[in-house]
RNA sequence: UGCCCGAUGGUGUAAUGGUAGCACGAACGACUCUGACUCGUUCUGUCUAGGUUCGAGUCCUAGUCGGGCAGCCA
């Protein structure tokens, strides 16, 4: 039982297949200590399908009292770029902030781990660090030197060799998934021989492609990861983190899982496509004959919400083709664009944890985000009146010039919910979708000759319309019921609408983004071309009139716009005295979806 | 025509041989100075066929359907 568990405050773990294994190995104590780890490799922003696989990782090492590894698996050079790294590493402590802080794995800044013995933990086995001025994550290509040393020892051992076959040969020599393979016609070797070329492929000596190296394995087996895979190949450029020290690189099977062991993993979570690698990733560390306990993959499904297009490859179309504005647009579901968007990241958590961990590909509704995002914003944002799409509304009893100071809440929510006054004047702006001169059935907004009241203020009637030449509307007269303010004698009066408003004289204008969903299907990803379902409203932008207490609003506030929504601050595009407010989401709608509304 | 994995309401998930439950969603209703929140009611499910068993969502067999595997990507 973990401490978290013992709190009754504290929510109940979740239980899954995989934290079953956990759990069971706790028991048995078959590892030393839970360490977990979050591997990936910097060629992108992390989306929210990683959310699901960092809140995993850190979730168990902080069930278990163990750590979870940040480790860059940047052990192709082609692909990867120290601005991801940062950016990863900013969205990561990001997510896990106030949660699993203390469980994120960091290393001395600079440590390596030290070459191999021959059947032994490496002499600096890495055992994690907090992050701190001196510490920095984990990179797999820290381990170039050891993975190196390791590679002549699988060679020594007879199960690893090198050929000569193009890159197109070794395909044809791999067979298909019904058909075995051929053995390469250097399979046979001496090790000496081995030896030898691996030296020169590593001093340089070939070009690219031109040999690699290989695992011994089993060139019919059913399982193509089986079939003699790669594990070094020969690549001469220069890499982001290592330099240029090395022109052989090892492949992802090969260096994933001495990874983890040279870190001490113990469980080594990654999704269901790499089922077929598991069997090579105990391979590896079996023939190198590594003392127990090894570390061992587990495999679960991806994330996939609807309405929403996860692979890299297509997020990069959608930046590219400038449907969005950049890797951090608000519409898109990267971390970095949700953190914008105003997504608590515990909002976040919450939904990745509430779809489960589970071996069955499923399509999460992302409603079910949806609602955790409003669940933990309607505990927590402050409320605010703020106007959209003002229409004017002048009380012509309210003489001008005079201020009719109201008290509004905060929120509700809270158990001492505290105020902040609001100014009514003679004239005001309303939502122009509260009013309608012709309504439909059911409908509890402003309608000539109707009452409503607005909202900490007092009840309204409407008396008259005011229109142009063009027989545009240019406002609405009504008589405000001043005695049906809060303390007054009729404050208890009631009409079935209540809509919001601002001061016409004491409010502010500020620039909203409206986001809507990027695509139109549920599921964007199964279509021809996702181009052709983009949803072409999911941006609107209008110039809103606010309360002018959100003159005040920072970066890390959030907002109920009453009745509308939850509303946060751009934190790239505001600046002092330009307000940019993002729309987070929408509060839930029945009425809009009312059937018989016009 | 190979191998591996999977299948529980519209969606996601739980039940570890013993009452199919929870959440989202939807519908209706109550409440309401947010058509929000909250509360109440309702809705829909074990892929098929056999077998084992006192008893099967769970175990076995076969089938159906879905996913994955042939990068010198991760």
């Amino acid at each position: 039982m973990s401490a978290e568990q013992n709190d009754p405050a504290a929510p109940a773990a979740p239980s899954d297949f995989i934290r079953d294994i956990v759990a069971q190995h706790v028991a048995e104590r078959r590892y030393p200590q839970i360490v977990t780890r979050f591997p990936p490799e910097p060629n992108g922003y992390l989306h929210i399908g990683h959310a699901k696989s960092i809140c995993l990782n850190f979730g168990i090492a902080r069930e278990q009292g163990g750590v979870c590894n940040l480790r860059f698996d940047d052990t192709n050079p082609a692909k990867e770029e120290i601005e991801y790294v940062e950016s990863i590493t900013t969205d990561v402590r990001w997510l896990i902030a106030g949660w699993a802080d203390h469980c994120l794995g960091f290393k001395p800044k600079g440590a390596h781990p030290a070459a191999v013995t021959s059947n032994g933990r490496p002499d600096s086995y890495l055992a994690p660090v907090a992050p701190g001025p001196d510490s920095e994550p984990f990179f797999a290509s820290d381990y170039f030197d050891t993975l190196h040393a390791y590679a002549i020892e699988l060679i020594k051992r007879g199960k690893a060799y090198v050929c000569d076959l193009t890159p197109k040969e070794t395909e044809d020599y791999r067979g298909a998934p019904d058909k075995p393979g051929k053995d390469s016609p250097f399979r046979n070797r001496s090790v000496a021989e081995n030896l030898d070329l691996f030296q020169r492929m590593t001093a340089g000596e070939f070009p690219d492609g031109a040999r690699s190296l290989r695992s011994k394995i089993d060139m019919a087996s059913p399982n193509m990861w089986l079939r003699d895979p790669l594990l070094y190949r020969i690549r001469h450029i220069p890499h982001y983190h290592a330099g240029d020290k090395w022109c052989v690189y090892p492949l992802y099977d090969y260096a994933h899982c001495l990874s983890d062991y040279l870190e001490g993993v113990s469980h080594s979570l990654c999704s269901l496509e790499f089922v077929p690698h598991r069997a090579l990733y105990d391979w590896v560390l079996e023939s190198l004959d590594l003392p127990r306990p090894l570390p061992h993959q587990y495999e679960f499904a991806k994330l996939a919400p609807t309405y929403t297009l996860l692979s890299k490859r297509n997020i990069l179309r959608l930046v590219q083709e400038k449907v969005v504005t950049g890797w951090d647009d608000p519409r898109l579901p990267t971390l970095s664009g949700l953190r914008r968007r105003g997504i608590p990241a515990s909002a976040l958590r919450k939904f990745v944890t509430s779809v489960g961990v589970t071996t069955f590909n499923s399509v999460t509704d992302i409603a079910v985000f949806e609602h955790a995002v409003r669940e933990e914003l309607n505990a927590s944002a402050a409320r605010r009146l703020a106007v959209l799409k003002p229409v004017k509304l002048v009380l012509t009893n309210i003489p001008a010039g005079e201020t009719v100071v109201c008290t509004a809440t905060n929120n509700p929510q809270d158990e001492n919910p505290t105020t902040r006054p609001v100014a009514l004047t003679r004239e005001v702006f309303i939502e122009s979708e509260d009013f309608a001169e012709v309504p439909p059935p059911k409908y509890f907004r402003l309608k000539p000759g109707g009452e409503v009241r607005l909202k900490y203020a007092c009840i309204i009637t409407c008396d008259e319309l005011v229109k142009d030449a063009s027989g545009a509307l240019v406002e609405i007269r009504c008589t405000a019921q001043l005695d049906t303010r809060t303390g007054q004698p009729n404050a208890d009066k009631k009409v079935k609408g209540t809509i919001h408003w601002v001061s016409a004289s004491q409010c502010i204008d500020a620039e909203v983004r409206l986001y809507d969903r990027l695509f139109t299907v549920p599921e964007p990803g199964a279509e021809e071309d996702f181009m052709k379902v983009l949803n072409a409203k999911s941006l609107e932008v209008v110039t809103a009139k606010l309360e002018s207490s959100l003159a005040g609003a920072t970066v890390a506030d959030r907002f109920q716009f009453e009745r509308l929504g939850y509303f946060s601050l751009d934190p790239k595009d505001s600046a002092p005295g330009k307000l940019v407010f993002n729309r987070t989401i929408t509060l839930k709608d029945t009425w809009s979806k009312a059937p018989g509304k016009a």
